[in-house]
DNA sequence: GGCCGAATTGCAATAGTATAACATCGCAAA
DNA sequence: TTTGCGATGTTATACTATTGCAATTCGGCC
């Protein structure tokens, strides 16, 4: 599974690169516009395999340029890279994730790590359809879902944590 | 499925007599003290089937009674709900909901109208247990997970909503 | 009953997260 | 050039939650 990747080492950079490069493919098809701004805060999302709260990636980008940026701003590039299914929103710690699959919209689900914060994103259809299977027999009509679970990863257990 | 009660039509005031009632006898198994505040606050959560904001259960607290009680307060009660399994948070909301089954603790898996707001918890051992084949075979160990799902309720998808 | 320690609540301040409303800018089509 | 529109700047504010310390209450114990 490459997308357990986040919690093992490997060379992160190609993550930043790839990521930002497909989210340039797919902003040019849909004709989107990933503006630099954009396209910053999209980056610092992926900085790491770690949710960023918005108001570090705020941090991170005033660090960066001489003019401090307002809150609004960030929200709304989140906002957008949400929108393009970019980027993810984790309720529970009310922070931000790069998706490493954009190109078709979809639920994601998650596995954070309490130690190393590490997080990602699983598909697994078994999920998703025990959840439509409860919905239905319950005659919901599911629209959006959010599945967080948060452990220990298998990095963190093995080093006693 | 008992638990459904909340996207039908039912007589509430047998609910919120029950969950008192369970409620209490829990606390006084558990020796855990159930003040007269945490109690009027668990009745407030339990005054229908949507989530409560914690702002919204001060206000309410407030036109009670005479004295105005601080936020701290209510998020205190609020936690203490929680440790005893009787109220669960919703992440994707900021709200708080009573749980039917408070006798074991229990992981959390909702379904959220997006138009009544009504919310029932599921108990879906498909679920939890399609969550903890993915977690184990990411070499992940679950503690805690939020399932939150938005949609459409039979209800209110009958009325064409 | 009176005292003690612990749990609970009161109270004030503040941190953290997110949005609203309106102005401005820059690009591209008419 | 003008106009329209999306993006960003700017300011203020709303909403959610926690911290720290003082005052009070509770329950057990002498």
């Amino acid at each position: 599974m490459a997308s357990l990747l986040a919690f093992k080492r490997h060379d992160h950079r190609h993550c930043i690169e790839q990521a930002l490069q497909e989210a340039e493919q797919l902003c040019a098809r849909r004709e989107a516009r990933l503006t630099p701004l954009r396209r910053r805060v999209l980056e610092l999302v992926w900085q790491n395999h770690q949710p960023s709260g918005a108001y570090q990636l705020l941090d991170q980008l005033a660090a960066g340029s001489a003019s401090r940026v307002a809150p609004a701003t960030v929200y709304r590039a989140l906002d957008f890279l949400q929108e393009q299914g970019l980027v993810h929103r984790l309720a529970s710690l009310n922070a931000y994730i790069g998706c490493p699959h954009a190109e078709r919209h979809h639920r994601g689900h998650f596995l954070i790590c309490r130690h190393c914060q590490a997080t990602v994103e699983i598909t697994s259809s078994q999920v998703a359809e025990a959840i439509d299977a409860s919905a239905r027999a319950a005659g919901f009509e599911a629209e959006e879902e959010w599945v967080e679970v948060l452990g220990v990863c298998a990095g963190c257990r093995g080093r006693g944590q």
